[in-house]
DNA sequence: GCCTAATTGCAAATCATTTGCAGTAAGGGT
DNA sequence: ACCCTTACTGCAAATGATTTGCAATTAGGC
């Protein structure tokens, strides 16, 4: 089953109906590696749609996260913007200095799941991790700033 | 050493000063045990002193963030206001339903940080962790409610 | 094909956070 | 103890992502 038929479904699951802005905005959203914000996603989505609107595109966002389809992320605690990525892309590293983004993945975050299903007896639906401190680059160059002084 | 030397010691090293303003905000934080967002820290402020500044908190917190004496967290996707906590204190479960915030803790998380280390070559200064879903009792309203329909 | 409720587009509002700037004050050097 | 440089503060205004009200549109069950 691809992203849009599992899209799709869970939209007529939760009693909302099939337009074409979704269907355009999935179809954005469906080939996307890395994650995307709200303006990205509209610009790309006016390449076949010209004239969909930003406010569709956060009321679809909203839709397709409550759905469990994507997943709201936050770059990093200096960045206040919400990014998405389809609901089982990996995680992100920003690099504070030089600001490049390092995906990663990590079993560590399911435990954590289980975890917390077990010990706290919740059921997480959603867990956001944005991690930030510095790239092995900015590390090296750092150092040699230091030894300099 | 108390986590106000602490802060004052960060301060100082990375070339700050210390002013009244600073010490009546750590003395907020450093009786916080839960997270606190800029605003309900400028409110307690002005317990000590009525004429602290709004902008005043946005700088301090950030100077604080940027020590590593405090954390900043995002309460969930939902909710788009950053909460403070101290750079020690618990992660937080905030349920989708009720919206009560369970604290956690995880060694789970410092081994991502380990993991980012090694398998990455990165150097991991700040994790966030945010994670909504249900909690157990909105769990057994939502079961009771279905089984009803 | 009809009808109702969900969805959309537009413009205006919201609201947390940031910024420019002029005045104030910390704290190192004398 | 006083100066002087520079960090810090307060205020008001700006910013910028996201939300909302409302009238027009349209999906999809009947």
């Amino acid at each position: 089953m691809t992203f849009l038929e599992k899209a799709n479904d869970a939209i007529r699951a939760a009693g909302g109906r099939i337009t074409g802005q979704r269907q355009t905005l999935l179809r954005v959203l469906a080939d996307i590696t890395e994650r995307i914000d709200a303006e990205t996603l509209h610009q790309r989505a006016q390449a076949y749609d010209p004239q969909i609107n930003l406010t569709t595109v956060y009321r679809t966002l909203d839709v397709l996260e409550a759905a469990g389809l994507i997943r709201a992320q936050f770059v990093s605690p200096e960045h206040n913007r919400k990014y998405y990525t389809q609901a089982q892309e990996p995680y992100h590293f920003t690099c504070r200095r030089c600001h490049q983004v390092i995906a990663f993945t990590s079993d560590l975050i399911d435990s954590l799941k289980q975890t917390l299903e077990v010990e706290y007896h919740v059921h997480a639906l959603n867990v956001c991790v944005c991690v930030d401190g510095l790239c092995s680059e900015c590390l090296a160059e750092m150092s040699l700033v230091e030894n300099v002084q």
